[in-house]
DNA sequence: ACCAGGTATGTGACACGTCAACTAACGGGT
DNA sequence: ACCCGTTAGTTGACGTGTCACATACCTGGT
């Protein structure tokens, strides 16, 4: 590798622009998220997609499948979020290896007061300032990557 | 707020594939840049932009906003950098208060090194894999956002 | 000269994520 | 029945980011 193509001007604001807004649109939602409701990003997703969940619990490791998260990113959250309530551990019926993640009552209760709340912030910092079109091309951005880091949509 | 304007599979997609490519994409580079420069992304913005700054170096609350960083985020990654000898803070000459953070040789030499197998990482997982189209339609999503958030540019 | 309020920066506690190492249990071949 | 490799999940150390607070210094009105 002697001389690299640098990146055009397009292609510059376009990185730049990504590494901008994933800083500051994402601290923005986050920010909302935790005043209204005292939940993370984080604490959302693995919520709801628990609440995807036949009986609102899964596998861990299935979750982390589904979150796309390493497993032990998933065990050191759910550690944290047992503390407060949100989920709970149970074993495993027929695999003592196995653990399942259960959405609590409370749990269940916080994500849907968060719900609207979440989705409005979306829409007002994301989605109502982008024309439908960007929307689309967004993503297929998205997507285009993420199949050629190997990953399913 | 009674009943919300939830997403549409439109913006589904598109919000879902941002927090999947955000996870993903940076978790990639992030990688290649730590394996073939001992760097963190963090640590490339902020000695590219000094690198970019009079003689190398300047205030630390210009830095900060030219990043767009917190003063605590970058006072906390200044003193790691500097630890590792890659910035050096000095002493404002005429306002005590101020400190100012300089590229330090070694710093200017690891950036060197580091740049164009960043770039060549940011183009594999990134600019290759879209259009132009899609790059051009990317800085615009940036751009809209960032307004509407009240940055600059 | 003084002090009140603002400015520039640093620090400590804690949440989050990664990597590597660890424990425990399953399961197939002998 | 017993290994051995694989699989599921946890843990500890450490880098990173946030928030709240602390500190030091400047500056303008009195």
């Amino acid at each position: 590798m002697n001389e690299p193509r640098w990146l055009s001007p397009d292609e510059m604001r376009a990185w730049l622009g990504y590494r901008r807004l994933r800083n500051l649109l994402d601290a923005r939602i986050a920010r909302d998220l935790t005043e209204d409701a005292g939940l993370s990003e984080q604490d959302y997703d693995v919520m709801s997609n628990l609440s995807a969940c036949e009986g609102r619990r899964t596998g861990v490791g299935d979750l982390a499948a589904r979150l796309r998260w390493s497993h032990s990113r998933l065990s050191h959250h759910l550690t944290r979020m047992e503390k407060r309530g949100l989920v709970a551990r149970e074993e495993h019926p027929g695999d003592a290896r196995g653990a399942i993640a259960a959405l609590t009552p409370a749990g269940w209760a916080a994500l849907r007061e968060a719900a609207p709340g979440h989705v409005a912030s979306v829409r007002e910092h994301l989605m109502d300032v982008l024309t439908p079109e960007q929307v689309r091309v967004l993503g297929d951005v998205a997507e285009a990557v993420l199949a050629r880091l190997g990953q399913r949509t």
